[in-house]
DNA sequence: TACTTAATCCGAAACGTTTCGGATCGCTCT
DNA sequence: AGAGCGATCCGAAACGTTTCGGATTAAGTA
């Protein structure tokens, strides 16, 4: 391995500078940076980030700890997610590490990473409104970024989408199309995304003067295909009342509806409209659905490269209140909605 | 930070010898080593793993390269499997940096990796028979350990389940039951697990004088439901030669294989027997088919503790030739299999 | 008594960086 | 001529460990 002395050595001239010229300092001559430089490269120069951290205080690590229950979703997603932070990190240089622990150790886990004090950040997938986790890594000081708003009040940077903003799309589509008992099936009632999302099903609703129903909204600690299955097909067995459209939270869900759907013997989009957010799994693609789905979009893959760039500024010391970033989701019509048939 | 110098200071004893009674040199009074120990609780001490990789040049870090286009349903297993060595590897107290590239930037990226020299080790899942990936770490000395076999002469630790006796297994089984025409639906021709897999196949049927068929063998990249039902289906479709039983890499096959009888109006077992191997996902599991699925059962959560002690006794420098495991597969019958029927 | 030996302990160097606080040199300006 | 300045460079300390090569002491041995 080569080191900066061997570098020094070479050229006759100090450490000091060597280190310099790497970094960019402009205490060095453009001349003697240039020697240094194709120095480096000849002797193919790795600078040593256990030595730099030791110095720095910077590990070029960051990490996600992941419960080995994953809370609201399938591996599908997590591994999306997992993919995506893994180049994005890498992107600059920094290493990933993942992090999988019984839910019950969870919080020891984050305890140890940051004694040991080994990771420069840590990235937190849909924190819960008052979430241990991030109180924790804020006490302490640790940079960390959110996928998804927290009620907390300690700042730290956040990527999220306009769930509020969307579903608002959704309903105006719906309800535009004259459907008035539009049921939602959703996931956790307690997570961040939900409450907005409620918040603006329910103001959709009352922007109509149509009275909300709780029995039209369904959620769930896992938004799988069965979710979707068994709620659509309790909804739809209570007779006239039944909703003649349904908005779900993501792809899977929807997926269970069209095969509930097709169980009762109701078409979409003749009997039952459907609408879905699409994270844009590549398992669940919207537009393979038959009829093809209507959505709201905002690929998770896309979500990455924020979120990482996010935290590399906090790391880097920028203020919090500037790192905040706010995506909207594009809205897609297509084949699995329809204008309500006009029976009495 | 609690330093080994804050210890020293507090006990008034020097560095030297607190480093060594936390690492458990004899040549410390059992009494003071009492006290040290003591202090450090009391101080929260974490040793600095950057300052001790700076000396040892070990860092406490193992990682694993995926390329971005996994099969799409094997995401599961992966993610199966990034789970399982995330919690092993913590139990040695190493932390696991998972690296995802381009398919074709893999070779970069573990060059790169080696050249940082910043990772104690990597594991690499089914290796190919000529592993470009298995010679480069090889040639420069990393410890890996291998999941599956390597036709390459490199000594690495190896962990492997038994492909050749498994398969095996599931031939006598079939053959006992009176099969002679047995199809076996599996994975890429040019890995490991299926040439051990294809030759106790072609062995088995050998042992019984019954002529190798090349149409009843079929090999696919992703091993998913989709090639369990086309390659099914069009195995049927040669009229009086159709296979009797099938035999499948994996239990998403013979879902796929269900699904095709089904659509063929053939019943399983009554017309037609299924195997196949389990490793035992979560989602997939073969005890749930209907006919309940009769199995070569290795779960895969099982390699991941072999894997890593493994990778960290290579680590610790112990001769290679003590480092290879080998599992067997259990056999489990269940309702998928039955004799054939006494037709001319 | 003098010499080994075993049990404990410790000083100092080393690992490869970064960075603070100058040092040197040639110019320009009074 | 002396002061001041900008452009370059560098020595040495520091980060927190580990480890080599003794040093000290007390007990055992001849």
């Amino acid at each position: 391995m080569t080191t900066l002395k061997d570098i020094s050595r070479k050229l006759s001239i100090s450490v000091t500078t060597v280190s310099r010229a790497l970094n960019g300092y402009s205490d060095v001559n453009e001349e003697t940076r240039k020697r240094i430089l194709q120095a480096a490269v000849e002797l193919n120069y790795r600078p040593n980030q256990f030595a730099r951290k030791l110095v720095t205080g910077r590990s070029g690590l960051a990490a996600m700890v992941l419960p080995d229950d994953f809370g609201i979703t399938t591996r599908e997603i997590w591994f999306e997610i997992l993919a995506g932070l893994s180049v994005e990190f890498a992107k600059h240089d920094i290493d990933f590490v993942l992090k999988v622990s019984p839910m019950d150790q969870i919080i020891a886990t984050y305890q140890r990473l940051i004694e040991r004090n080994a990771m420069d950040g840590f990235v937190i997938i849909a924190p819960l409104p008052e979430d241990e986790r991030v109180s924790l890594l804020a006490r302490n000081d640790v940079p960390l970024v959110l996928h998804g708003r927290s009620e907390q009040i300690v700042e730290c940077p956040v990527f999220d989408i306009d769930n509020y903003e969307l579903m608002l799309q959704a309903m105006q589509h719906l309800l535009e199309l004259g459907h008035r008992r539009i049921a939602f099936i959703g996931g956790p009632a307690n997570h961040g995304f939900m409450i907005d999302r409620t918040r603006a099903y329910k103001d959709a609703l009352a922007g109509r003067g149509i009275p909300f129903n709780p029995d039209y909204v369904a959620c769930g600690k896992r938004m799988t295909e069965a979710l979707g299955t068994v709620n659509s097909i309790r909804m739809c067995g209570s007779g006239s009342a039944e909703p003649t459209a349904f908005i779900c939270g993501n792809t899977m869900i929807a997926k269970g509806i069209y095969s509930a759907m097709q169980v009762l013997g109701r078409n979409i989009p003749e009997d039952v409209s459907v609408v879905a957010h699409d994270d844009a799994l590549p398992e669940y693609r919207a537009v393979d659905f038959r009829p093809a789905l209507t959505v709201t979009r905002a690929p998770l893959r896309d979500s990455s490269r924020p979120l990482v760039e996010l935290l590399v500024r906090r790391i880097r010391g920028e203020p919090v209140e500037s790192l905040t970033e706010i995506q909207e989701a594009e809205f897609l019509v297509r084949a699995s909605t329809n204008s309500i048939k006009s029976i009495s």
